[in-house]
RNA sequence: GGCCCUAUGGUCAAGCGGUCAAGACGCCGCCCUCUCAAGGCGGAAUCAGGAGUUCGAUUCUCCUUAGGGUCACCA
């Protein structure tokens, strides 16, 4: 379908709090739908429930767009040509819409009050009654009860009449032909009664006011979207393109599925990156939450998602949350950075490490970037460099180095002095000597090797092996760890 | 419960009437190797079930089953 006018997408959060990953990964798809059409990309805010407004999340917002990248063309901190671009700042647009509407007899003034919508939807609980909720009690009130009414002051509310049969059919582009009957919608609230509109109705206001050719949701609003479009049709608008995105899910602890929410763990963007995982990681695994690229590509910036977005590669499937998938793009991310940036993104924590200032940090940070999928790890990884762990001497044993405690305690012993007397302590210099010093006793490399790398860690693994380490911990501090190493095993064997 | 949607390995998924049913994560094995990683190679594992349509169904239709979403003066 050739579309004349240029695409529009919007991304509307409402400012409550944290950005959920489920939103940005909406965000990130109505980014792409415009971008890859060179369309634009608006943001809205949607502030009509003032009783869950959160402080500062609309910074919140801002932040976490620019960080990954998702540059939008119109918005309140912007301008564009649609403004204002927050709807508390609109306000005053809409009620005469709704009104409008009552004027045209296609929506009415509803005086019902909260106890008595409540005590309908108790008694409702009968599954054979009509399914569309309120039960249009305000729907014909005559003009002159209306009016005392509201010369009396009674609060009320807009509702929109919505027909009472036949059925509503639309096309979404990922769903394809959706039909609901028009019996189960509704007469749904557009004007409340402090004044503001609902989210549905100055959702379709903005976005026709604002141009928007296509409306990029999740699946959640499928079938709310009848509601919309007979909205649209009562103001003889055109209806938008639907663009319904597949749900991101999370795994349950009984193993079941729902939509992904706090109870799942980290969901919020903010969170991720708390717990190490890098920006560019995380809206590369969320990309691929529904949407896959014709030619399967995987590691993808936001630039390459551009060029190979495409609607029709979006699923109709939910998708699961996988955190290991996440952890493996992550690790990519980390190997793929320049050694500077690295160490740049660690620097507290090797600072913290080498409260000495004696260590080679940059090496360190070398070693452990292969080795790590979060940053989070990365204290753990390399405390040992700081303080020699308390640790066993069964450490000394290692079956596939040919290494018994006993002899461990001898080639420390014996390489000890001559290790003291090296001068050069480079890489290759120690290499050379451990690697002599095997060939000279007929050993494997792994008998003088695990001993001396045990000894300077303190742990059964560690980044690096024995050169690695001696040459990063110097040779003071080598020595005076394979010292201790041979009074722990001298002590444990004559026991 | 009503309505709507979905259904390829454990997970993300390619496929769009004829394939030995891609690839990735994870898992397992081997190689490399001074530990652990990284890297290389290989392996196990999928079309929910049943009817149709068709010469032929993972692919089209229907039913069943399972899962999910939605039923607010929330967005």
């Amino acid at each position: 379908m050739i579309h004349p006018k240029q695409i529009r997408t919007r991304f509307a959060p409402s400012p409550t709090g944290m950005m959920h990953i489920g939103n940005l990964r909406t965000a990130l798809y109505e980014f792409l739908v415009a971008r890859s059409e060179n369309g634009k990309f608006i943001l809205r805010i949607e502030d009509t429930d003032r009783g869950r407004l959160v402080e500062g999340s609309v910074d919140v917002i801002f932040r976490t767009l620019k960080d990954v990248g998702l540059s939008h063309d119109e918005g309140p901190d912007i301008g564009g040509g649609f403004g204002p671009y927050i709807q508390s700042m609109r306000k005053d647009i809409y009620a005469p819409y709704a009104h409008q509407l009552v004027k045209e007899g296609k929506a009415y003034y509803c005086f019902c009050t909260r106890e008595r919508l409540d005590s309908l939807r108790n008694a409702s609980s009968d599954p054979d009654i009509s399914n569309a909720g309120y039960d249009r009690h305000c729907r014909n009130l005559t003009s002159s009860d209306i009016q005392t009414r509201i010369d009396s002051c009674e609060p009320f509310v807009i509702r929109q009449k919505m027909p009472l049969s036949g059925h509503t059919t639309f096309t979404d582009a990922v769903f394809g032909e959706i039909t609901v009957d028009n019996n189960e919608l509704e007469d749904q609230i557009l004007l409340k009664s402090d004044g503001f509109p609902t989210y549905n109705f100055a959702n379709v206001i903005d976005d026709h006011l604002m141009d928007i050719t296509h409306v990029v949701r999740g699946s959640e609003y499928l079938s709310s979207t009848p509601k919309y479009n007979l909205l649209y049709e009562a103001f003889g608008w055109e209806i938008p393109e639907y663009v319904h995105l597949p749900l991101i899910m999370g795994r349950n602890e009984d193993g079941s599925v729902s939509k992904l929410s706090k109870r799942h763990g980290a969901t919020g963007f903010d969170d991720l990156v708390r717990d190490g995982y890098l920006k560019e990681a995380i809206i590369n695994y969320i990309a691929l939450l529904g949407w896959c690229p014709a030619d399967n590509t995987e590691i993808m910036s936001v630039r390459d998602m551009i060029s190979k977005f495409r609607i029709s590669g979006i699923s109709k499937s939910p998708a699961v949350f996988d955190y290991d998938k996440l952890r493996w793009f992550n690790s990519e991310y980390i190997k793929a950075l320049p050694h500077e940036d690295f160490c740049e993104m660690i620097r507290n924590y090797l600072e913290s490490v080498n409260t000495s200032g004696a260590l080679n940090t940059s090496m360190i940070a070398e070693l452990i970037q292969t080795r790590i999928s979060q940053l989070t790890e990365v204290p753990e990884m390399i405390s040992f460099f700081r303080d020699l762990p308390e640790y066993s001497t069964d450490l000394f044993e290692h079956k596939k180095m040919k290494t018994t405690q006993q002899l461990s305690l001898l080639h420390l012993q014996e390489i000890l002095p001559s290790l003291e007397s090296l001068n050069d302590w480079s890489l290759t210099s120690i290499h050379d000597f451990l690697i002599s010093y095997a060939l000279k006793k007929e050993i494997k490399n792994g008998q003088i090797m695990w001993p001396i790398r045990t000894a300077l860690s303190g742990q059964p693994s560690s980044p690096g092996g024995a050169v690695e380490l001696m040459h990063i911990l110097g040779k003071s501090e080598s020595v005076r760890r394979i010292e201790k190493a041979i009074i722990l095993l001298d002590n444990t064997i004559t026991e």
